[in-house]
DNA sequence: ACGCGATAAATCGTACATTGTTTATAGAAA
DNA sequence: TTTCTATAAACAATGTACGATTTATCGCGT
């Protein structure tokens, strides 16, 4: 089948917790796929059997997932009354951007300065790939759009900034599941890919930067008018 | 007892994995606090059934524990192969303080718009105690400094970094365990710090976070210098 | 309607079985 | 003798099953 894996990134090695690994989709991988879609609602409840009745195994396995996605940040733990699921609430979208807006600069100027032709051909292939999806279809979009970022960011110039990226990117691709960028936005998106590719080229490492920062503040932005809107309307 | 709690800080609510608890230091901690000491060595094997003994349990809750640690990253995994300690070189150095060189400018800028006078009182408290210590203890020179630090950015303006620095605060600990600040350097620290709450109360947030980002950046050069040296000194 | 006690449920810890990995040993070839 | 390999035994990670303790739920009596 036509896989997904066209644009599939690896997780930063050391950090061998996030990230999806190629094949052997393992159990807190499971889970934390099930909050990150949506499919898990806010502050419910993890029950340790349930799931491991769900899953078809012991309940061993399930409590060291659930510690290690307590780790990852995925989930809260109180003491005999077990787990749930971490919201991903305005709050929460919001401090991930503003984190966003402070690293990612930085990183794309170290990739401008170290980028390899390889990383450049990648960079345009996605973009190509983009494109081609020509709008059509908004999750797709999304998901390229965070591995255009995941291209510039996964060979770690700076290995616990690499992490943060990914754990990033877990965020944006929840919020991704639940909101959909406006056309407008997505056209912007695009937009500023080409910019930025233009500038990779250049080496202008600075203006590329300066770029980035306003791209990852204007996606922050427009996601937290999409969260604030829906959240009128539910009220409303 | 004069406890050490008289610069004690409550890690950001909702992350309550990291962050040393009152009371009850639970297996994970004290797992942590043994790679932060510097009592397990770097890629040490971590055997969960050793360490079910040393500690006089069984296993499951080590295993927990180390999954827990997995997720925050100071341990890593290798499929039936175990755990094995993340160690705390060079790089890893490096590229924590250069986080911090992006993050906690921006922390402090929030700081200082939304201090209250108990949060400058606090930090006075603190400096009160460096200058107390006056240079006698270098261990409580450096956890004193972090502790001026997690004043300013405990009460997460923004939650995720809060959590950030949280991790940074336990990296922090573990470099100043296998390295001392020479004195000119604490001293240093002093003043920044002096300065730091001069320009707080003058609601500079501006010129306060640029002398945090030359305070981080300059601990972040003599930390490095100290780990050349004793690394060529071993070498040589 | 509001505590209060019994019952149900789920977490946490222990013990054990299984599977995979590492290490030690013995033998064969150079 | 030395080195490489095949094999077996020790070891440790992973998964299962179960008991104990804590927490939640529900019905009863006032």
């Amino acid at each position: 089948m036509a896989e997904t894996s066209d644009f599939k990134a690896e997780p930063p090695a050391g950090i061998d917790s996030i990230g999806a690994s190629s094949e052997g989709a393992s159990l807190y991988e499971l889970i934390r796929e099930d909050i990150i879609e949506g499919r898990l609602a806010a502050n419910e409840r993890l029950v340790v059997t349930d799931l491991a009745r769900r899953h078809g195994t012991s309940t061993n396995p399930v409590r060291e997932a659930l510690q290690l996605l307590r780790g990852e940040g995925f989930v809260t733990f109180v003491a005999n009354r077990g787990a749930r699921v971490r919201p991903i609430d305005q709050d929460f979208v919001r401090d991930i951007y503003e984190i966003g807006v402070l690293i990612e600069p930085a990183l794309t100027r170290w990739f401008v300065n170290m980028a390899t032709v390889e990383d450049i051909a990648e960079l345009e292939r996605i973009q190509g790939l983009i494109e081609e999806n020509n709008f059509a279809d908004t999750y797709r979009h999304s998901e390229l759009d965070t591995a255009f970022h995941t291209v510039m960011y996964q060979r770690h110039y700076n290995r616990h900034a690499a992490e943060l990226w990914w754990k990033h990117r877990e965020v944006l691709r929840a919020v991704s599941r639940r909101f959909n960028f406006t056309l407008a936005r997505r056209a912007a998106i695009l937009r500023e890919h080409r910019e930025l590719i233009a500038l990779v080229k250049a080496g202008e490492a600075d203006k590329a930067a300066d770029l980035i920062s306003r791209h990852v503040e204007g996606s922050g932005r427009h996601v937290l008018e999409q969260m604030r809107a829906r959240n009128a309307a539910r009220a409303g």
